[in-house]
DNA sequence: GATGATCTTGACCACATGGTCAAGCGTAAG
DNA sequence: CTTACGCTTGACCATGTGGTCAAGATCATC
């Protein structure tokens, strides 16, 4: 009986379903990621959120509505890491933020990552349409831009697009390895120093592999 | 009913019995890769394998014991990475190797590779204890070597354990994100001479990366 | 207070799926 | 032939789960 505090403004959505909708999503993220789109259940789902099952099939009626959309969220959280990418033209600092932006993504959104690579482990059965679209059109143009850098001669010449690959894949696997991580860490999570460590490695290694001398040490 | 009848003239498996089980594995890494664990059927595994459905339970009793089975092997092909690690001390060479066996399994075991990150992922409910004892011991390993290296002057210093996860990550992605790779490829797979240019790309530039320059270059 | 819209929920259903069972088959040895 | 044994299989069951329903509660506005 949510008589609780909630505040109404004469608004479109009450302040009760986007509550509950944002309640449902968050469980949702959690429990997809947990256990895959099969696995998952609208059961387990609703009792995270704090609802009986038939109120989560009001907001959405069905598993799969719901999974698009979470799919669909991570994928917008991804896209904003483009602009660390766009922000300047220089490769180190741009590259720099890129890499940035993508482990503190990892670090911050684990469960999306592990939904994100699921969905794609399994041939993006509800996102084909995004990566040929969206994503293909995101690629090739920071393609171009690395290309065009390499040519300017601010960057060895590497394959712009397999850079691409290491980057995207070093930094996820800080999200979707993080079990293993945690493994051979003596079994305890990395601590806020260590994440910071690793990031500046990855930068590290990365840049350097590309020729980009860094101006500055980081730590 | 002699459920896991063992021939009595010795353990000889009978031919039947081995072209089956070995039938049952592939059907069934190929669909836990696509469907995960929970989505994965035994009917469906049982049909790609050319059987009934009891006969796949006659061999495999139960669901479970045929992932942990499929995972295992995964597990042990893996292993045979080490061996390339290992045959010589030269840290151009070794990681050259290492990375080119990575990448070559990635190819020819894309369906192994996406098991195993779908069990990682989900935390590593069949293979926590190896990750513990077998994967551990293996990584402490060669973070020495890797740290001598560095102590010797043959690499720059970096984190030898981030080093690792960057070669297992890189490599993982071409299996484990083969159908995103494909649709950035306009919709079609890498043929043999991409793949090739892709192996030497992440080898060189991880090579860079750790300052390591080569003295030949690949293809 | 009345009214209609928006939520909430216990009970329920259809169906997929992991797993079982017992009868039957093929064949080599006695 | 019969027997023993590995193997095959159609029929079956118990359970879990996505989704429904209809009655009831709560709220916004008149």
């Amino acid at each position: 009986m949510p008589a609780n505090a909630v505040p109404k403004n004469g608004n479109r959505k009450s302040a009760v379903r986007r509550h509950n909708e944002a309640a449902i999503l968050k469980a949702a993220e959690r429990v997809f990621a947990e256990s895959g789109y099969r696995g998952a259940t609208t059961s387990l789902i609703a009792e995270r959120a704090g609802i009986p099952k038939p109120n989560l099939h009001y907001y959405y009626p069905t598993k799969e509505s719901l999974y698009r959309r979470v799919v669909e969220n991570i994928f917008n959280v991804w896209l904003q890491t483009a602009s660390a990418f766009d922000d300047c033209d220089d490769p180190e600092e741009a590259l720099t933020r890129y890499i940035g932006a993508k482990m503190d993504i990892s670090r911050s959104h684990p469960d999306g990552s592990k939904v994100w690579a699921n969905e794609i482990l399994h041939g993006a059965p509800v996102m084909q349409s995004h990566l040929e679209t969206t994503l293909k059109r995101w690629t090739d143009d920071r393609v171009a831009v690395i290309e065009r850098w390499i040519k300017e001669g601010r960057m060895r010449p590497i394959d712009a697009r397999c850079l691409l690959y290491m980057i995207w894949s070093c930094t996820r696997h800080y999200a979707d390895f993080d079990h293993q991580i945690t493994t051979l860490n003596h079994g305890k999570p990395l601590s806020d120093e260590q994440f910071e460590q690793a990031k500046s490695q990855v930068v590290d290694i990365i840049l350097n592999g590309v020729g980009i001398a860094r101006r500055s040490v980081t730590r």
